[in-house]
DNA sequence: GCCAATCATCACGAATCGATAACGTCGCGG
DNA sequence: CCGCGACGTTATCGATTCGTGATGATTGGC
């Protein structure tokens, strides 16, 4: 989702020259005129600037009702009300921060990108610990996030390429990829090579994680068609 | 840590107000009268409120300063300078408001309450980055709160970008982060420079933490994907 | 059992990627 | 005003990886 930016004002002169301003400086801003469509509509933007009055539902009320969903959205209040009282309620409320008119075009933008950069780290904060777990099939575990694949306990360091492979395999096992799937979502729509190739880093793959590569446990080939993973458990021998 | 709020103003008229404001909200305040003393003693605070005229380091270097090695602690700017370029330079070089005086005490103490809630939630997104005991891997001790950095017990002095890195790397070990990721969370969003200028700096820390920069016991590369920090004993040379 | 199609394996040149040193710039502090 | 250090960039060198062609092995159909 790009960074965009909900305006609330019903004067249109206002609004217009908010999503003037901000679109020029590279943010995407939509712009609705009423308390109601903002309810509507804050769920897609990054960031709010809130108009105090409004028709039918206020503004105090709209800030009050996304704060109760999401404490986290960055929102600015922007109002002719200057009066201590109006500029401590609306802090209070949930607002963080707030412009009283007329304003000043390049401290909008500015106060903008100062909540925008805050918010940006706390989404680095709370991915810190998002760690997935690894998958795990067999005595094959791999584990996405650490870029790291281990074979009944021992590490195995693989290649760029070799490791997007197994990960493909590894999030969706059982399935049947040929190589043309394969080069697609490993190599991208626009690499323009053999499928062939496909079959060199398959068998450097296997002589990696398999015991045995002639007689592959985990990356099977499927004759004419291309590769599956499996986990060997569900394929003893043979059935 | 209480919520401790530091206020850099050499006007003592206005340093004793601030101090007393913040007091009867019950924030216990501390006060400083120069840049110096601001850079010695804002680790210890919840929230930083700075003047921009000040003899000595002036109060933008401190932001900076501030900034460099810490990103998210709270930071009102209050000074007369209310002039548009003033304002967004405040802002664009880190500070989350900016507030001119003479300023209103209850708008004030609102805006610094409006700061202290959003870092609360931050806190609470990363619950344990605020863990106040060092990060001890190997040889290797890395204390956050005191941005200080010991190898085999010998003291090790990084740079901003360095302790930043490494931070990162401490907080998230095993994890495997692309150049791009680590462009995006240490030097944060906005940033337009290349991938490969990572590679210095991993390089210099690399000078500096591991024995033999040539063979990294901490920090090791994955080809093609980017970096990871290890615990050296996970890895014994190879199983 | 034979044949054609498909797959596995190996080796090699080319392209990519990473480490490192050196340079230019900027801001700070004396 | 000048030196110093941190930082980003550029350039170069060496190492790794990748794609391809060639060759031998398997498979499945007849």
């Amino acid at each position: 989702m790009a960074e965009r930016i909900l305006c609330v004002e019903d004067d249109p002169d206002i609004g217009r020259l908010l999503v003037a301003i901000l679109g020029e400086a590279g943010y995407p801003a939509d712009w609705v005129t009423s308390g109601e469509q903002a309810l509507e509509h804050w769920r897609h933007a990054a960031l709010v600037v809130l108009d105090l009055m409004l028709p039918g539902i206020d503004g105090l009320s709209v800030c009050r009702e996304i704060r109760a969903e999401d404490a986290g959205i960055p929102l600015i209040m922007l109002t002719a009300l200057a009066g201590t009282r109006d500029v401590v309620l609306g802090l209070e409320i949930g607002a963080d921060d707030y412009i009283t008119k007329p304003f000043d075009a390049a401290i909008l933008l500015a106060r903008v990108q100062a909540l925008l950069r805050r918010r940006h780290r706390e989404d680095a904060l709370s991915a810190d610990a998002a760690s997935d777990a690894p998958i795990v099939v067999g005595g094959l575990s791999v584990d996405i996030d650490k870029h790291a694949v281990h074979v009944d306990g021992a590490p195995v360091t693989l290649t760029a390429k070799e490791f997007a492979l197994l990960a493909l395999f590894a999030r969706n096992p059982g399935h049947g990829f040929s190589r043309s799937d394969l080069l697609d979502r490993v190599w991208g729509p626009e690499f323009d090579g053999f499928d062939h190739t496909v079959n060199t880093h398959i068998n450097r793959l296997r002589g990696k994680i398999e015991t045995d590569p002639a007689e592959p446990r985990y990356i099977q080939t499927v004759w004419g068609v291309g590769y599956r993973f499996v986990d060997p458990r569900d394929t003893p021998g043979d059935a």
